[in-house]
DNA sequence: TTGACTCCCATAAATACCCATGGTACTCCA
DNA sequence: TGGAGTACCATGGGTATTTATGGGAGTCAA
């Protein structure tokens, strides 16, 4: 699964392209992946991205329910309604489109924050309040983590 | 299996053409399937579409249940008799049937949502409730998701 | 012949593809 | 160690394709 670190500041051109940090390409390439997947978060206002094999992992964790189930109906169609694929053009990026844009408040540039197996899309602003945010309320999680790493800060 | 993904609007002629969005072709293409299965939803006001793939799959499970069982029979006589196999014209379109058009009440515009292993065709307004809908009862079932095996029977 | 259906063409808009530029970081060599 | 050269990256814009959509002509069957 591809790996996605730090945070990266894009411009959203006027056709609404965006370059995809050459880091998180080549995590993608790494995979064999020429697109990536969009979808609104849920909790938050931000852009969810993550690599096919995302998808795929839901697609047959849904599979295991049963498929004439109304939940199951409902969780399939939530998720995959409002998710799309994307691939690169040659420079390596890709479009935001505009209902995503608005779902987190973009105009004319985006913050990448990579989350590990995924990484998230926000309005730059909006992006250094919630890392500010969730950085405190890390900390407060400090020494309950057993096996620390040792200290290695973020950004 | 193909993946269909997010929401497409297009608008039914009065032939009862519909373009299938062509990310949904690419997906079928992939496949080597040059044409859609579409059949009533039994639970919804909606079409359901689907490539070959998936009829076989769904033959294969509704088989794999007590061949005596006559919800099963029934379940799988209805499905089978009531779908169509629909072909693209050249410009990517297929014919909605009259019958079909009117279980999801589809006059002039058409929703094609995808839900990853097939898709739905809905009338626009009534695909943004359901969607809706779908979304806030799928909240409720959040972390099952997480928690669940994949490849498990369940119910 | 009439109606239903398929195939073909036309067009506007959206999308993907291509090339150009400026900047930054890195390399290599004196 | 510093400076020039080089490679890569982000960004902008132009052009070619593809898509969605409409309509007309041809085909087949009853």
């Amino acid at each position: 699964m591809p790996l996605f670190l730090s945070t990266y500041v894009n411009k959203v051109d006027k056709k609404g392209r965006v370059s995809v940090p050459a880091r998180y390409r080549a995590q993608l390439a790494k995979h064999n992946f020429s697109s990536v997947i969009l979808f609104p978060s849920y909790t938050q206002p931000a852009i969810e991205g993550c690599g096919e094999d995302f998808m795929a992992e839901m697609q047959s964790r849904l599979g295991a329910f049963d498929p004439f189930a109304e939940e199951t109906d409902d969780l399939a169609t939530s998720i995959m309604s409002d998710s799309i694929e994307q691939t690169f053009d040659g420079e390596g990026r890709i479009v935001l489109p505009d209902d995503l844009l608005k779902h987190a408040g973009i105009t004319d540039s985006a913050a990448f924050v990579g989350r590990g197996d995924r990484f998230q899309i926000w309005e730059p602003g909006a992006a250094e309040r919630y890392k500010t945010a969730a950085r405190q309320r890390a900390m407060s999680l400090r020494g309950q983590l057993a096996s620390r790493p040792a200290g290695k800060g973020d950004s």
